[in-house]
DNA sequence: CTATTGACGACAT
DNA sequence: CATGTCGCCAATA
């Protein structure tokens, strides 16, 4: 069952949550499907540019997988960073979802 | 309250 | 390109 974002607010976990990390959840749901997004942008675009390790400490949690597509946000140096999962199958995702895998250091 | 930890980033070597 | 160092921030013990 995927929720959408507006059934995850109503959930019990997401009452739980803190400011920054539903900031970031939200942010991580909107990433377009065959998109990527760096930690680092997500901290940007929650308006806290320092904070993309806290991003990736949020992210683990993964409450919502896999509603909230956390295998999209990669680290900045085009590494594919880390997966609760494990790395391969976040890499096995992104290729379903077509991503371009050019700018990331990928085969 | 302090200390530690981690799915990070930037820069130097 | 590979490593090491330092800075950063939020969660957790």
């Amino acid at each position: 069952m995927i929720l959408t974002l507006s059934q995850i607010k109503k959930t019990n976990k997401w009452s739980g949550l803190t400011n920054f990390q539903r900031a970031v959840y939200e942010a991580t749901y909107r990433i377009p499907k065959g998109e990527t997004r760096t930690y680092k942008q997500i901290a940007e675009q929650i308006g806290r540019p320092n904070s993309a390790r806290a991003v990736g400490n949020a992210l683990h949690q993964n409450l919502f997988a896999p509603a909230v597509p956390c295998h999209r946000v990669i680290k900045s140096n085009g590494e594919i960073g880390g997966f609760a999962f494990g790395s391969a199958s976040k890499i096995t995702l992104l290729k379903k979802e077509q991503v371009n895998f050019a700018k990331l250091k990928i085969k």
